[in-house]
DNA sequence: TTAAATGCAAATTTTTTGCGTGATG
DNA sequence: CATCACGCAAAAAATTTGCATTTAA
């Protein structure tokens, strides 16, 4: 992973290091506040804009999978790069990697069928997580941050 | 549909009509500006407030799908509200309805399996359409808009 | 006439960009 | 000393909200 980041000619700073460290460690798919908020407690100075710097470099060597939301932040997966389905938590915004499913379709047989040339796919389950089902009718809860 | 609306107790006004002929006529997955665009060819006074009011009403009701994006803006799907795959260029923003894909597993089946009470899915293909590959290596295409 | 619909403009939020400084090889 | 990393702040873009006015049941 952090070849990847060196063949590509870019330099795996103490920042970078400890941002992809933070996206690793995490099964929460942090949004970008999230993870500059988990590096700051290492680097205090780091700026946001560094952030999207070094996620803009991850996605383009495929490091890391970004999953977009108009409304609220986009949120990252840097455990399983690879297009895999989720499963979201439309109250409480969690997400979880969704092992049982996997799409029908090769991407092959559609890009046959279509014309398209493929490069990615996006498969997201959107409901209501137990937790959120058992403290229903009570009251809100708040969305959740990182540990 | 119109029915739907009444059923809720919120007026059709001729606004409100013409955005709903808009996004049922059109197969082109519209954003907010183009709707906008298209209703203001009637009713020129129409503000961006009134397009977004009125979609939120139809999604409330689920007679509209929100295609959601974080850079660029969401996209609606009228004529199909059901959760159906999507076929998405990366470079000219075409969105297509796929029809051959049926996503294998079964709502039911997750939610038994994960405990989540299931509201929607979301399963799009992203990649390069026939005519942006035959363009390839030419200059840019500016993004589509409504015809 | 009472409530809903709407226009307008400001506010919010997320992400991007420009620029200058500083670190590093 | 030349390049890349980075902080800072401003800019962009999409969406939401507050408020006053118009429309309409």
């Amino acid at each position: 992973m952090r070849a990847s980041l060196a063949e590509k000619g870019v330099a795996l700073t103490p920042r970078r290091a400890k941002l992809l460290e933070v996206l690793v460690a995490s099964d929460r798919h942090p949004s970008v506040g999230e993870i500059h908020e988990e590096v700051r407690r290492y680097f205090p100075s780091t700026s946001l804009a560094t952030i999207y710097n070094t996620i803009e470099l991850l996605k383009e060597t495929g490091q890391v999978l970004e999953i977009e939301f108009s409304g609220a932040a986009n949120r990252y997966d840097g455990r399983i790069p690879q297009a895999h389905p989720h499963l979201i938590c439309v109250e409480c915004e969690k997400i979880e990697d969704l092992e049982m499913v996997e799409p029908s379709e090769p991407l092959e047989a559609i890009s046959a069928a279509t014309g398209y040339r493929l490069v990615n796919r996006r498969t997201d389950y959107y409901g209501v997580c137990p937790q959120c089902q058992a403290r229903e009718g009570g009251q809100q809860q708040a969305p959740q941050s990182l540990p």
